[in-house]
DNA sequence: AAACGGTTTGACCAAATGGTCAACAAATGT
DNA sequence: ACATTTGTTGACCATTTGGTCAAACCGTTT
């Protein structure tokens, strides 16, 4: 466990806010310093350089994301609401992470997947709770393949993707907002009237 | 219509290519001259500043898929043909056109989408012709916004973040093309069933 | 109070970058 | 043939940017 000295976290804290505002090559260290109150020399005298920098906070988005893709509590409650509870929750997270930072610079350069790859198996709880539940006929058999990707983009896509979903439907500000705030729901509705009838 | 000349399809070529891949402040002005086959003063004849050069690139993509998202052909067909038909259309188009530097770029200047507003409304015809179909009694009434979104989340997020998902469900390559072979079909099946039972 | 180690920073540097310009080349008109 | 417009480029410029460094700063130890 690495403990961070107070600066530090000042650093990073900054770097975060620049660097998933401005992405990598958009992001400058004046920047960052001056986000962090401190200067430009002290910057590099924690951090060597921008590439040693960006890799902390890359690494740290992927991991909590990571993370939060691959939380799935195993208590005895139902699937049903289980699953439910687990959309609304996973969605509020989504909102505060910044994915678009992360699936814009794996795209700038996808060798930031290869090489961090992380132990974290994300498939695991999430699918192999369903799959379990099916193989022991609680459940009518679907691909969770499918209902993971399903899932997966109904809840995110319309986050990153919110600006031009307001254009694209012409929504005043305060009907998006209404709509928004119900959506979580019409997912999960979605996803379990999928699950009970059996997908694919 | 504008009537470009041959240095500058190239240019806007070339341009294109670099934006999408490395975004306005990753891409480099020499780099796109390169890619050209011309000098980077030609690049400044052609076009005054990267700036300008950029703006030609965005509205163009741009509109490329507003038009894209509010293409849908009236015909006699019935509609579930029609939808199916569509969607794996749309998952076609949607891997040609770069929608990860649409959604980049306009989270990096919001103000993109407000200045060069299109005429164009996307919503219209998809979703009025459900609508239409709807209160007509020939289709149990459904939430068409909802409708428009999933699909849109749907067909886009697997495409934008496939190399996560890849990642996350830990398929090898060979089976995760497989499964986006199928995809679209599952994704059609999912909202025309949604759309038969009649969703929130 | 002197010495020491960790911290901070203004000044500075080399390289990269968007952009300009004079000169030259290639069409085009007369 | 000559002049005029249009296209092309190497050389150059001002600014930005990541990174360095010696000097100063500050709390602790001796």
């Amino acid at each position: 466990m690495s403990t961070l000295t107070e600066p530090e976290k000042k650093i990073l804290d900054a770097a975060k806010k620049v660097f998933e505002t401005q992405g990598y090559t958009g992001s400058r260290m004046q920047q960052i310093a001056d986000e962090a109150g401190i200067s430009k020399a002290s910057l590099h005298y924690y951090f060597r350089s921008k590439e040693n920098l960006f890799e902390h906070i890359f690494d740290e988005t992927m991991s909590d994301f990571m993370e939060l893709v691959s939380t799935w509590n195993d208590d005895s409650e139902h699937w049903e609401n289980k699953l439910r509870h687990f959309i609304v929750q996973f969605f509020d997270l989504l909102k505060t992470k910044s994915l678009l930072f992360l699936i814009g610079e794996i795209n700038r350069n996808p060798e930031l997947l290869l090489s961090r790859r992380k132990k974290t198996k994300p498939k695991a709880k999430f699918i192999s709770y369903f799959e379990n539940l099916q193989e022991t006929g609680k459940m009518k058999p679907s691909n969770m393949y499918v209902i993971f990707i399903f899932m997966h983009s109904l809840c995110a896509y319309p986050i990153l993707n919110a600006r031009m979903f307001q254009l694209s439907t012409g929504m005043n500000n305060h009907d998006f907002e209404v709509f928004m705030n119900n959506y979580p729901e019409t997912v999960a509705d979605l996803l379990i009237n999928a699950l009970k009838k059996g997908l694919k």
